[in-house]
DNA sequence: GTTGATTTTGAGCGATTGCTCAAGTTAAAA
DNA sequence: TTTTAACTTGAGCAATCGCTCAAAATCAAC
């Protein structure tokens, strides 16, 4: 052996995940990021390869941070929709003034990312389809406490949830309009109840 | 009087803005849009001031196009929500591998300037707050015409559908999904007016 | 045909981009 | 203490960026 690493990966993709989810892949540059992390440019492209290579964790570790977030309501909530709605109160509200961005990182992917063979855009792609999988477990669960009839799949309610979530996160992508979160949100939950 | 313009300004504008759409602001290069336009540097600069400027103009063409199209779907159609419905499913289904993106332009816009002060940001604010309105007007229509109780205001009718709308076609920037848009979009319907 | 205001052209500038790699630093193993 | 493999550093490369401007081309007016 010799000399250790000394960046904890972790966190480092932590700091690069919140930079690229402000600024998006393109617009952030590379020296950017070496402010963000505080690495060099050699440490950076032996750890992740590329910018790319960077991005590519950075998404996927937003991904797992979103599902442990999810989590962590749930485990405070009575009920898997409870659970939900504080967790979708959290990120429009409350996290409003000191997120990167309203938008959800896969959805800023996604629409960044045209070509439709590129390596990133495949990327988002997946991490949608992973979280779209967990949100489906969800609402099966939320079926299954009779929480909801079964009037539509657990599918079919994960992707209501997605268009309403994305939806809502798009719209307040912007000033002044905070009063209308509550109502708006507490609207998207009574209809979910109500499909 | 000398020398005439060789380039009609409209389709330089309608060109430029499918190109912006499709890639994003940042990754369309002034040498991308050399080619798509079919003018050089000089000739741009001289007409636009900056890619900036070309920007500028890009976006509130694509606003203008977007109203104008629903005009057309609103004049063949026996009623508001008839001629929404039309569009709505037009844009999500029909154009769906002819558009340059599945994103409306002013989300993209809106999702990818994320500094609060610059222009561009301010723009894409501008024109969805200009778009909002004329939604607005729309709704009042609907509502007058006894389309839709007035339970909600007609801008909480905007609101909601803009919502819908977005989530939707963010929901279906992805492929093989299409047979699920026509359920979701008749579900968005049915839920406008039943609110 | 000549003039002259106007537009078009494209070589190329300075700045910035993503990234490389030789040199320096570090610390576990001998 | 010496060795040596692993890690960090940062000057700087080649490519590309947004953009400029002197020269060439154009065409209405005379």
């Amino acid at each position: 052996m010799a000399n250790k690493i000394k960046f904890e990966r972790e966190s480092v993709v932590r700091l690069a995940s919140q930079l690229f989810w402000q600024k998006g892949f393109h617009a952030t540059s590379t020296r950017d990021l070496q402010e963000a992390i505080n690495m060099r440019p050699g440490s950076i492209y032996s750890a992740f390869g590329s910018k790319e290579g960077l991005y590519n964790e950075s998404l996927k570790d937003y991904t797992l941070q979103i599902k442990a977030q999810i989590e962590s309501f749930l485990s405070n909530a009575d009920s898997v929709l409870e659970g939900l709605h504080a967790f979708v109160e959290h990120v429009i509200i409350e996290t409003k003034d000191c997120s990167p961005s309203a938008i959800c990182m896969l959805v800023k992917a996604n629409s960044e990312f045209a070509e439709k063979d590129a390596n990133l855009y495949e990327l988002s792609l997946n991490q949608a389809a992973e979280f779209e999988v967990y949100l489906t477990q969800l609402f099966e669960q939320a079926i299954n406490n009779g929480e909801l009839n079964s009037s539509l799949t657990a599918l079919e309610y994960a992707r209501f949830f997605q268009v309403q979530f994305t939806g809502l996160r798009g719209y307040f992508n912007r000033p002044d309009v905070t009063q209308l979160a509550q109502p708006m949100i507490e609207q998207m939950f009574l209809l979910i109840k109500k499909l």
